[in-house]
DNA sequence: GAATTATTGAGTCAATATGACACAATAGTA
DNA sequence: TACTATTGTGTCATATTGACTCAATAATTC
């Protein structure tokens, strides 16, 4: 129907615009050469899912990405990096996830607004894993890492959305340095590069990762060593902060 | 505060979360060796906008861009690519779009749920110039080309929106061919130039330009000829469309 | 303490890609 | 017919890439 003015065009449109968004947070780890994902059990004790939760009516997104990162996994101070806004109107109303809610509370409404559609904006952020301490909110019953080649069933469409980060992140790897986030401060370069094979799905030659890594000129080497392998001492390498993030902003390679 | 029940925390919640979702679209066009974009003249006589509106409560996000764009432009069968989701909240309720309002109906209420706030997903498309019919929608003054160096008074933060949709397409040039929604069916080598020097913000050197392109595999060269400059004729140039979309899914260079 | 093993830093080399430039060919114009 | 602007093609020095070699060495084993 057409409207006939532009308060009847705006009365009409009330009625049908979107009512929520949401945020994914995909927090990615690296501990012995494997790259993880942060994931919290919901009360529904088989299903896991990305930290999440609803945008405030006066917040940033980003501050909303951050702050219910916080709140529900302890994590602070992180840098987030938001990839990809999920639309699909059927990913809101789900078996699984009226199931989980049914579970919190007997009285709970199948139309409950939390229920209804909404748009959920993926943020991701590559942490140390070492360096941080997960716990679960009061909501949920654990907060773990896990391994990406070995997820446990998730809610919705979380699966996706990781996959999804994954892509964003690899394509990011060819005009963007990575790693300032996910490894200590010194590390090896054989570190490094399993961080690289990981994001890639592929192997690469051990020589001419050196050659290129050290070609873009991020990396300060350490006067030696890490001891503990049963084979000649790798030297250790730090990131040159200022040349790190010179090369976020300017971007590595050539471009075009 | 904090909540004492689950059914707490969810009546806490609703109060805070977010009410609408909104859309705007980048148009580029090409012509005459400029890239264009599309532009509303809104009702309020000075200030131009992107075609944008509303996310509907059951409808796909992506949907929702292709229905805003066709109302308010009339194109129609256009490829969209999501590119970024502009989340500030301060952007909503805004000077500008307050007039803009205003002129369309003296009954207008400063505290309208279209001017509270709302997060915009931003989609862009490259469309060819000389196909599209653009024309304005009834509640706007004007659908016309833009020169992208000389933008008019925009609404709210669309000249921000505009920049980041040039961004993301300048990184996507590294991997993504690009200028089959941009140019007509046969071309030369230096509009395809054009583009990319548009794009980059730089001049490219022909020769290597020309070996570059056609090493990707995606161009049938035709016939010859194009006629009309006062030089030498150019060869004419088509995409190969299969080889195309390979290309774009599969990407074009080497990727680290 | 010498041999073994796994892995490292450094280097080689052919193949390929890039950037800067040169030059003859030619469609329209003077 | 000469001129001008622009085109297709080619050259060449340099840089980058991919595949590989080899001596050095830290811990372990003999």
């Amino acid at each position: 129907m057409k409207p006939t003015s532009i308060e009847d065009f705006l009365r009409q449109a009330h009625q049908f615009y979107l009512p929520a968004v949401s945020i994914d947070n995909v927090i990615f780890g690296f501990h012995e050469n494997q790259l993880k994902v942060l994931l919290l059990k919901s009360s529904d004790k088989n299903v896991w899912m990305l930290p999440g939760g609803f945008v405030g009516k006066k917040e940033h997104v980003d501050a909303a990405a951050a702050r219910i990162l916080k709140i529900r996994t302890g994590l602070d101070a992180i840098f987030l990096q938001q990839f990809y806004t999920f639309g699909q109107p059927e990913r809101s109303n789900n078996r699984i996830l009226v199931k989980a809610l049914k579970s919190l509370t007997r009285k709970f409404d199948k139309n409950h607004w939390v229920l209804q559609r909404f748009v959920t904006v993926g943020y991701y952020a590559l942490v140390e894993y070492a360096n941080v301490n997960p716990h679960p909110d009061e909501l949920s019953l654990a907060c773990d890492w896990h391994d990406l080649d070995k997820l446990p069933e998730l809610l919705l469409d979380h699966h996706e959305i990781i996959l999804k980060a994954l892509e964003e992140m690899r394509l990011k790897l060819n005009y963007q340095p990575i790693g300032y986030n996910l490894l200590p401060k010194e590390f090896t370069m054989k570190n490094l590069q399993s961080i690289y094979e990981t994001l890639l799905g592929r192997k690469l030659d051990r020589g001419n990762f050196n050659r290129k890594m050290l070609s873009y000129g991020i990396l300060d080497r350490k006067e030696k060593q890490f001891s503990g392998g049963a084979h000649k001492a790798p030297y250790l390498y730090s990131f040159n902060k200022k040349k790190y993030f010179k090369a976020l902003e300017g971007g590595l390679g050539r471009e075009f």
